[in-house]
DNA sequence: ACTTTTTTGTGGAGGATTGCACAAATAGGG
DNA sequence: CCCTATTTGTGCAATCCTCCACAAAAAAGT
């Protein structure tokens, strides 16, 4: 297998650039130049060949790069070249918000159930979704095959429902609440939390 | 003035800190260690030893860190030792999850006004704010000192209201829009986009 | 056809970050 | 009171990351 290991840096780098060449592409461009994206990104554009290089040549000297080739690149590389299933754990405000989330079309990625405790909540309609009984989580995953999901529950219940949908198949978890998760190997985990992001921006005021 | 430069990296860590021991607070634990820090976090805990010494020396050797004390002096160093009010802009799905959320109490932090453009939503009720017209962005913001916003608009206009924010006297934005702001020296961007997110952990799928 | 301009991909230097390892300090037990 | 077990703060080595600078390639201009 000789395939070099990708420093996790970069990895996170290409959702950024797919997102702006996504961007691009709307905006009917053909071409860009590595100098244009860091400008628009504010990152070096030798971080950026630099990034790109490490998966392939994708651009052409004097040229710059095609934005349709190298959207269709880092989609594959980020292997959102299909569309996963994501099941949303937690019908409250983040929840539901998620769960109608415009946003995930053409991204590789697709809501495909949510979930809830609450019994007055279980069986109401979210956007286009029925709000599913958190007791049957383990199951209804495993037999949809999901392993992407999202944790929009109360603190005190993510660790528990991490442990459910890991039990179930799920290799990754976008997490709202605010707690760290404690996972096995082989589990990726992200956080989004605003308060993090405020309180890293709150040191320089 | 001798006042070193903190590494935007470490400063990043302090809010992960804070949320752990708070966590820990409500536990009614007393004293925790770098070590037990590092395992909760998933980081080693010489790095956390290291981040905190470059603000002062808070622990005791062979005790560990109180945690009350601990929390204190990082709520003291991110400034989240008062409490800052925040304008959400957009009262969509994401604007009115953000305005509800109750995840900014004891963390500094408060939502303080949301607004949006759409004449249907003015003058409607968002949790407990009455949604204000963006048209007065710039003077309410102004007049109320205010110098942290959410932007939870569509795409196409936070570009517009980022900069009416900044004329506004906004210092630091926090933006949920899938659209990389450009703004000027002085002023911090942190985005959320749950894309962005999973894009980072497909690769590994 | 030749020159100039643009832009990629990359070697390598320089800088930043991480983590090892240890002295020093403290607590606890007997 | 001494010995053992903990745990901090930090010097330093090793690793990781960023960016400069340049050859090579392509396009554009004359």
């Amino acid at each position: 297998m000789g395939a070099k290991v990708i420093p996790d840096i970069v990895v996170g780098r290409l959702p950024i650039y797919l997102r702006a060449l996504q961007r691009m592409l709307e905006e009917n461009r053909k071409v860009t130049s590595s100098q244009e994206l860091g400008e628009r990104l504010g990152i070096s554009a030798a971080q950026i060949r630099k990034d790109l290089s490490q998966f392939g040549e994708f651009g052409k000297q004097g040229t710059g790069y095609s934005i349709e080739f190298l959207a269709e690149q880092i989609n594959k590389i980020l292997k959102v070249d299909r569309v996963w299933d994501i099941a949303v754990i937690g019908a409250g405000d983040i929840g539901s918000a998620v769960a109608r989330y415009q946003g995930f079309a053409n991204r590789g990625l697709r809501v495909a159930m949510v979930f809830d405790s609450d019994p007055a909540k279980v069986g109401t309609q979210v956007g286009t979704f029925t709000v599913q009984d958190s007791q049957n989580i383990e199951k209804v995953i495993r037999d949809a095959g999901i392993q992407i999901a999202m944790i929009a529950t109360p603190s005190q219940t993510a660790q528990l429902v991490a442990e459910q949908l890991i039990t179930a198949g799920v290799k990754a978890i976008l997490n709202y609440a605010p707690i760290n998760l404690s996972v096995p190997d082989g589990v990726r985990v992200q956080y989004i939390d605003p308060v993090i992001h405020l309180q890293r921006m709150t040191y320089y005021l």
